[in-house]
DNA sequence: GCCAAATGCTTGGCCAGCCAACTATTCATG
DNA sequence: CATGAATAGTTGGCTGGCCAAGCATTTGGC
């Protein structure tokens, strides 16, 4: 018997779908949302990259240039800092963008353990192109949601953004 | 000036805020949700890989243990069209928790080439643990949401799933 | 019945991202 | 002024996740 049937485990699951589980106790279905996120998450990064790879950059590595293109040249932890991401992967990240030819580093003059992080003429280059890479991806993520939809994605996402990072 | 100035290149930049950029055009903000969707995301799985560290699980590893639990031994292939993740991705975490001795994996007998995954005792036993963890990650995600959003957010997040994997 | 196409899975190679441990520098405090 | 604490960055090690390439088996078409 090795189709998909039920884990013959807990006999005593009644088969009716009103009754709440005994195993945990969920509200709907449990950890919905959290499911939802997750695969929301991968296929947004996983689209982000398809875009992304006409370009050369592997998801992520476009937030890292675009903060550097909005705020200009920047010390890797003040990156850390806007990025939320762990010190050391910008250090591999900015390594790899260094190789790559997009980004140049040289040591802080006014604090000798930091190191200013800046962007290229290549690096700058792809500023347009990443640009209507996200505006696609925004696009594509927001197709057929109303203005009133994305207004309150916008809003219920910051309040996630909030609680998960109060922690 | 190594300051936080914004970059000295486009010297036509008007400071006027309500003039839209003339690099890009965007709606609001550049990608907006898009970004805050990376960021929720991140925090989410981080805020996941906490909860489950103690349980000796990364984050990826309880997705495919909720679905062993939730429908019973599955193929490999199963398991790449239930979690929608590449197939190698399943070998290599099958393997891993085969070798943590939660999960077992057997040839199917009606297909030679297929490989049948189940949960072993010592997997099974982490499943009341693993509703726990999930239940509190939906829980401080969810901190201070209605009703009414929390039905907004789950119609919002299966919009943005279909958009994203339509492609 | 035979051979190409599709399916199931594995391996190699790459990247993001995390934690832990470490070095070098700066800062604060007595 | 000296010494410990905080900060900046790096490296090692591990995972999830992707793509591309490859092998074994099953299936479909002739």
């Amino acid at each position: 018997m090795p189709g998909p049937t039920p884990p013959p485990t807990d006999p005593d699951a009644s088969p009716a779908p009103t009754t709440p589980s005994p195993a945990v106790a969920c509200g709907m279905e449990c950890g919905e949302i959290s499911h939802a996120i997750s695969r929301v998450a991968r296929s947004h990064r996983v689209t982000a990259g398809q875009l992304l790879r006409r370009l050369g950059l592997y998801p992520g590595q476009e937030l890292l240039m675009m903060r550097l293109w909005e705020v200009g040249p920047q010390r890797q932890s003040e990156l850390i800092k806007l990025l939320g991401i762990d010190a050391s992967t910008v250090t591999r990240m900015v390594q790899r963008l260094e190789q790559a030819g997009l980004v140049s580093r040289r040591p802080s003059p006014d604090d000798r353990r930091a190191v200013l992080v800046e962007t290229t003429a290549a690096g700058e280059a792809l500023r347009a192109e990443v640009g209507q890479v996200w505006q696609e991806l925004e696009d594509r993520t927001l197709a057929g949601l109303t203005d009133d939809d994305r207004r309150d994605l916008a809003r219920l996402l910051s309040l996630l953004e909030r609680n998960l990072t109060a922690g």
